[in-house]
DNA sequence: TAGGAATATCGGGAAAAGTCGATATATCTT
DNA sequence: AAGATATATCGACTTTTCCCGATATTCCTA
């Protein structure tokens, strides 16, 4: 768990945002075709689409938590889903309160 | 409480190294001449010092965890003391379990 | 009140992050 | 095998951050 990096994951409105809306999938993104959102999460299309940027940026901002630990990835078909690693998150909340 | 403000300021591995510095001051840092770690916490120069960098960057260093809340300062005749806002760290501590 | 010491601020060059469009890769469908 | 769709990667440009030296400010003391 690499603390620096993180914070610097964390460091951006836009992937703050993802990951609030990835907390409750069903309340931020329309039904899915081909998953479900609790198995795997929201596929990378979605997310795109509500952050109003790019595909490529999106693409790397959600690989950029997935490097970090506080996402996990998986790839069904053509599509790649990104869920929250709920364990990192916990995980770093007890970091901040006992080590940094 | 601004969430991105205090991920920023700790994205940096000397911002990160000095918060945990300054939990446990006498641990890292000599005897003072005119205050009391408990009170007021570490004067800039200690701090700069043990950084290894120059004073202007670590003014500038303190300054940002200051402006996040991580760190409180106390002006005593020429010298500048900082130590941790622990409700701070707690806060965020509880912020990332509950709504990040 | 002049000089010295501690800290803060300013201006700048280098490195990193943000963001895009274009292109590559992977997978599905036909 | 070809085309379509979803995602990833690449190259470039812009903005932000890092970190410095120089200078300003504040406060103490002779």
């Amino acid at each position: 768990m690499d603390q620096l990096e993180i914070f610097k994951a964390l460091s951006n409105k836009t992937r703050l945002q993802i990951l609030q809306w990835l907390k409750e999938p069903e309340k931020h993104f329309p039904p899915q075709e081909h998953a479900a959102f609790d198995e795997v999460g929201v596929c990378v299309g979605q997310i795109q689409q509500k952050a109003g940027l790019t595909q490529s940026t999106v693409s790397e901002y959600l690989s950029i938590l997935q490097k970090s630990g506080l996402l996990e990835s998986t790839r069904l078909g053509q599509w790649t889903y990104y869920k929250r690693n709920e364990e990192a998150f916990a995980a770093l909340s007890n970091i901040i309160k006992s080590e940094i």
